[in-house]
DNA sequence: AATTACATTAAAATAATTCTAAACTATTGA
DNA sequence: TCAATAGTTTAGAATTATTTTAATGTAATT
């Protein structure tokens, strides 16, 4: 459990004022040591259940893609409908259930080594990614 | 190059009316060996160029949605802006260049075999699917 | 404490996609 | 062949996610 005073040095240090939603945010988001995932509007739930001073939409979005600008969110592209974040930033893979809309992690460690036998000239490779689609078994 | 007998012949078998609508997104879409990627926006302008005759945006939604449920067309998921969608349906991968939002397809032949070491009990795996995202050095 | 630069906000704007319901057309079967 | 029907197309309205605007508020700097 990461206090206050951490997530204000954690913005400061990053160029961003810790203002309270800010604050805020971080303490939903990265208070815990579980990672997760979320979108926006499960995010804006959350805050609206653990505090009674609502955020505004705009700054729902604003800090999202300010941290993940920063490196402590991590988007998802599962589908064109939402956007997804993932508060686990290192390099990772995924399950997506298409039935149940589950989104599951699979640890860079769960994943053999990737052999890509292309190349393009000029183009230098920053991330490889697994998604694994499954369906849950009826 | 396929002929319009055969596209009606192909969507008549899958069970679509072969309309003049249909008809002619076959044609734009699967009358070349080569196969590519494209937005709905896109193909709207590609539309535009080879016929007079217009189609509404609904029905190329439709029809899009359409093919890609028979399996005819598969969608990529690259980032939550817009829907891309490939007229490759086979088992591959893909480069994608953040700078110049290019979408470079990897032949399943040019990836090792990817070795998931995670089971989720009731769920069976559907596809795996590499997406690496590459920068254009300066 | 005053200034400045950055943040937040509600509301409007935008963009992609879906819905609606009326008009149209391919198919079916008398 | 032709009417009935079931599926299709369409323009435009509706919806949804996201971004912009511009006014107000607040943290940092002097």
């Amino acid at each position: 459990m990461t206090k206050s005073v951490e997530f204000i040095e954690k913005l400061r240090s990053s160029g961003l004022r810790p203002t309270k939603q800010r604050i805020k945010i971080c303490e939903i988001l990265f208070s815990s040591e579980k990672t997760f995932h979320f979108s926006i509007n499960e995010l804006l739930e959350l805050i609206k259940k653990q505090t009674s001073d609502k955020i505004s939409l705009a700054t729902v979005y604003n800090t999202v893609h300010a941290f993940q600008k920063k490196g402590y969110l991590k988007e998802i592209t599962i589908n064109a409908d939402q956007s997804y974040f993932d508060t686990n930033v290192s390099n990772h893979h995924h399950f997506y259930d298409e039935d149940t809309k589950e989104l599951i992690d699979i640890h860079n460690s769960e994943v053999g080594p990737i052999k890509i036998n292309k190349e393009i000239p000029g183009k230098k490779i920053k991330s490889v990614e697994v998604l694994v689609k499954v369906e849950t078994e009826k």
